[in-house]
DNA sequence: TTCACTTTTTGACATAGGTCAAAAGAAAGC
DNA sequence: GCTTTCTTTTGACCTATGTCAAAAAGTGAA
């Protein structure tokens, strides 16, 4: 799943998150957070590795991840971070179950809450409200990488670089620069000089 | 909203899509479809103009249609083909009711169904399985337009074509050569180019 | 068939950003 | 505090692809 990680507050409650976008009574809402797990997660962990089917959704209480694959060349491209109160998945391999072309890895030490697809499943079946709660869920991570869609096909260094500011703001100097450079479609050389050259002006 | 235009047939009718992802009563599916307004719209006509709010979906029956922008050099940049048994919208204009980034347009005559934002709520509140219905479109439009952004991002222009070919074959010689080079992000020329030297081989 | 218009191809040239390699700076372990 | 390792910066050079302009090919109407 694809997420916004930018007005993410350091720590996001799941039933918060949950209530906010549909109105679950609070019966409902026990139940349906009996099928999450809770776990803290350290730094630098891989939750699904490439190549494996990913059964599981992760909810980011606190902390911060993120999706890459390894090019030809072995180079890691990152594809996108997790902020705190968004899901996370390999979402080609957790929707379709196929081989994950990504890893998920944790960058901030986490805490978050996992539901295999299974149990997912079964909660769709079981209150329509969620599968209202996964279309919104859906819609908005569509909007997110449509957005970032337009900003990679046409714009330049650069402009991608500001796109990262003003929509991600706080992860910008958050994580290892390298990360955001092949996320923005750069090198880190490249991003490195254009970091360089706003900082003097 | 973002599909694919791959395996479209030539003519997909709506309720035989609507019953494969989920199964409707034919009652409800009845009902649905009362909703839904059907058109016959010819070549070059504008559905959406960027800058206003849409509030229409469409179901492509027949024919073929894009999203485009005009960048700020004033050259339309194509964002997404719409092929037969595909839903079309400027997808963040109908969703979130703002203005929309996109032109939708008819590219080969069409016969399309619409439907208005506040019907397709309705149908969603009446119809738990509509909810289902969405999130399973939705969802599978985000995949398509994380595939696009991984072509994108870090290949070759070649390789974007080629991507292009693979995912697409039946559009890649249906439309002007300059909305396929702007929907791969790069221009006409290179395109042709790329054209040039692979049919030497 | 011809004319007007659109789309595609070609050529010459410019440049953003890639690659490779090394230096400088930060962070982590002992 | 010193050493090792990882991350970022800098420099020199190269190449894919963009830009601009014109020719060629294709399409449709009269």
């Amino acid at each position: 799943m694809y997420n916004d990680f930018s007005t993410s507050k350091l720590f996001m409650n799941i039933s918060d998150f949950l209530k906010a976008l549909v109105p679950f009574t609070n019966d409902e809402l026990n139940d349906i957070l009996k099928h999450f797990k809770k776990e803290t997660v350290p730094k630098n962990q891989i939750l699904v590795h490439q190549g494996e089917v990913s059964k599981t959704l992760y909810f980011i209480e606190s902390g911060l991840g993120r999706s890459y694959y390894l090019n030809q060349a072995g180079k890691e491209i990152t594809q996108w971070f997790f902020g705190s109160g968004k899901f996370m998945a390999s979402a080609d391999s957790f929707f379709q179950q196929c081989p994950s072309l990504y890893y998920i890895e944790i960058l901030e030490d986490a805490v978050i809450y996992s539901i295999t697809k299974e149990k997912l499943d079964e909660l769709f079946d079981t209150y329509p409200k969620m599968e209202k709660l996964g279309r919104l869920v859906t819609t908005e991570m569509l909007t997110k990488v449509v957005n970032k869609l337009n900003a990679i096909q046409f714009q330049t260094a650069k402009e991608r670089y500001e796109y990262m500011l003003a929509e991600f703001p706080d992860i910008a100097y958050q994580v290892p620069l390298g990360h955001i450079a092949s996320y923005l479609g750069m090198t880190q050389e490249t991003l490195s000089r254009i970091r360089k050259s706003n900082s003097s002006k």
